[in-house]
DNA sequence: GTATAATTAAAACGAACGTTCGAATAAGAA
DNA sequence: TTCTTATTCGAACGTTCGTTTTAATTATAC
């Protein structure tokens, strides 16, 4: 069975953070969800801040990767007037909520991924910008060129601005569904929030 | 000297929790700071819990009402096509920001507000929620005017979104200015802030 | 089969947590 | 002043935390 143990602990941590925040989650909270001794989280990564570091990586790279690869997509298939902001915007908002769907309905990821974003712990960041860091400026330098009237001291604020956006409505969003009359799906939360960042960026 | 013993409590505990997160501030951070008796926590405000709710409602009340206040005034002057977008927008996004220059370069408030909207705790947002509810119906109610083509299905969400860019900005904003050239002021943020909410709610 | 490594189990470690208690002190009213 | 209340203080409470240690168990190779 080749060890699915450390499978097991990164889903339980990964819901439980999600749920609780990482503080708060503790380690026999974590284990006994788990169905796994308390030590083997030690003994599998280390120290509860690995798991963390863990339990980011394992879905933060996927996502971040399909970003870039979305960016090269369009930027391949576009014309010499480079892409339109539309599928630039799509290209960085619609990975989380893809990988959600696939996962089926499983919003824990979605308050997880909220929630890494708003974290202002040092650990907690330092962790999740070495990812991010790259994909940032990416993007910026492709948002650039259908937005030529802003400057390097705003834009970089309002791709602030639509990621706060994203990662509040990733962590809200499930008390927001259950609010409102639920006929809008995820995906339409999607094309909302698209909509929402190009005005805005515009 | 009249027990200023509770506000330093209240000082300190802001500004830690605004660092590092309530969970992870204690108690004996917070009387440490404060320069108090560890035991004076509980009996000035019976636990770590309400001290919180304490710290809470003494911003964020003044901010709720400053929002009310510049709603009223704003409809009252407006002529019978009532108050535009962009002055609701303004009087809903300023009040944090104001707060802010009038208590002088203090930007760990900003930060506790950005966290308080960001935490997904039970405890964290009923505490918050119970301000705030009034405050975003009414809001609500005013936006429908300038944006009649919004239904009640998708403007709930784009409030979102705008409160979203709100409280990611007023908790990254302070790392997002040290990296960029300072010749951007709280207040050239904040007019940003305006324009992209602007623009992607209409 | 046995030897060797990898994993899990049970128990305990010291440190830090929020809270409580009774004594000591300060403040205010008579 | 004296009495009474409000506040501060030091110390300890019981609990939970992340981690470590040692032994038992399981898988892997020879």
């Amino acid at each position: 069975m080749a060890s699915d143990t450390k499978r097991r602990i990164l889903d339980a941590a990964e819901q439980l953070i999600g749920d609780k925040g990482f503080p708060s989650t503790s380690m026999r909270d974590i284990t006994k969800a788990a169905n796994v001794n308390l030590a083997s989280v030690n003994y599998h990564f280390g120290s509860k801040e690995a798991l963390l570091a863990a339990v980011l990586a394992r879905r933060l790279q996927p996502i971040n990767e399909r970003r870039l690869q979305l960016l090269d997509e369009i930027e391949t298939q576009a014309d010499d007037r480079g892409p339109t902001l539309y599928d630039i915007v799509r290209a960085f908002l619609s990975p989380p909520f893809e990988q959600q769907t696939q996962w089926g309905y499983n919003e824990t990821f979605l308050r997880l991924l909220g929630r890494i974003h708003s974290e202002t712990n040092e650990e907690f960041r330092q962790v999740f910008m070495s990812e991010f860091e790259l994909v940032f400026q990416r993007f910026a330098v492709a948002l650039q060129r259908p937005l030529p009237h802003l400057t390097n001291s705003n834009l970089p604020w309002r791709m602030l601005f639509m990621v706060g956006s994203m990662a509040f409505t990733m962590s809200w969003g499930q008390s927001m569904m259950l609010r409102e009359d639920s006929s809008v799906s995820p995906d339409d939360v999607l094309n909302e929030l698209i909509a929402f960042a190009c005005a805005g960026l515009a």
